[in-house]
DNA sequence: CACGGAATGGATCGAGCAATCCATTCCGCT
DNA sequence: AGCGGAATGGATTGCTCGATCCATTCCGTG
């Protein structure tokens, strides 16, 4: 995706594993502890660099927080290409699999691109867009599933399958900050079955 | 509800409204700017104060914050308690005028509650336990209609109220999140409509 | 094998900001 | 009146943290 360095700055091959190395340690702590508490001190000692190496790489802060938002989004979206999103059964199976990893990491840091979302919309309007453009990235995985659904006449005809996508996908986003501030997965189950009932209901008819 | 002021010191009249034209100014600048981004500073000039007052009355910064959250809940909940959530009109109409709301503003700023579970969840553990709060006075309220919808007959009996009111408040959650990312009141129409009707199919059978 | 740009190290600067401190003024109560 | 605690003002401090700067080393290329 977009590449949010110097100038677009030559790489070498070690260049790129550095580059890599720190955006791969920023994305981590400011899952951890958000982006405000993120310090370039913080990243550079994680990525185990020098703080010119990461000015040489980033124009500045602003800049490092855009590439862990669309590294971010490259492994969200990445993570869910696995799961089938064109019959309920698969969306199931995705339901738990989203469980099963907030359950493990005990509710905490919420969705990658969702909690940044929430951190950088007002403050770093940049930053607003490439969450956006993440978001919608992974809307068109659910879409191609769900219009797949419509196509072989699993959904009724009159649903917008497109929207559909962006209300499952709200609800995901809703479940998952309600369980971060819970600290209780119960949210998530609530609203992603709550969601995935209803697409049940709008493809097979009866329950 | 909770007071968070340096260990319940007594307050004058006019000290209750100094404090209180604090939080007001504290809230309105975390709304628009986010707590990263908003110093004590800023909130001493907003609410026209000296830093000492701020001290005066708050331990901290995080203490000031806690009480925003507090307020911001209280505004919410107070400020949803005219709608009827025991009939699907109810919803539709909550659902209208929270779009309104948001369509008003740009679309600026998503959930005052919400976002600061973001901001707050990973950060400042206590004011995530004041948030879940809020969230649970909330839920709260749309529970009751729900539960009241079930009393009379118009819900499934093997729907859980609670579960749903869960759901709904996610769903409005997540819709206000990406609304506010998008800056576009579409994903959380979709969201709402979406959990909207799975109540009016849970309720009414048909359509 | 040397030339140049890329990569790295680390010291340092300087602004922004939370928090403290010491007065001084206000005001209710007896 | 006048005592005492609350309220207010504003200067100041101390530190965190983003960002800059100047070397020095690495390494691919001609």
């Amino acid at each position: 995706m977009s590449t949010t360095s110097p100038s677009s700055r030559p790489l070498t091959r070690k260049g790129q594993e550095t580059r890599q190395r720190i955006v791969d340690a920023a994305a981590d702590l400011i899952f951890q502890q958000g982006v405000a508490h993120t310090t370039i001190e913080d990243v550079r000692a994680a990525a185990d660099v020098s703080s010119s190496q990461l000015y040489h790489y980033f124009d500045d802060k602003p800049a490092l927080v855009r590439a862990v938002v669309d590294h971010q989004a490259d492994t969200m979206v990445g993570g869910q290409e696995t799961f089938d999103f064109s019959t309920v059964d698969g969306l199931r199976a995705w339901r738990d699999f989203v469980i099963a990893g907030q359950r493990e990491h005990h509710c905490i840091g919420g969705c990658p691109i969702g909690s940044l979302g929430g951190q950088l919309a007002e403050t770093d309007p940049d930053a607003r867009v490439h969450v956006a453009e993440g978001f919608k990235r992974w809307e068109a995985e659910i879409q191609s599933g769900l219009r797949a659904m419509q196509a072989r006449g699993e959904l009724t005809p009159d649903t917008d399958p497109d929207t559909l996508a962006l209300a499952l996908l709200g609800a995901l986003q809703g479940g998952l900050l309600l369980t971060q501030v819970k600290r209780d997965t119960k949210p998530l189950e609530a609203a992603l079955d709550a969601m995935i009932e209803l697409v049940a209901r709008l493809s097979g008819s009866s329950k």
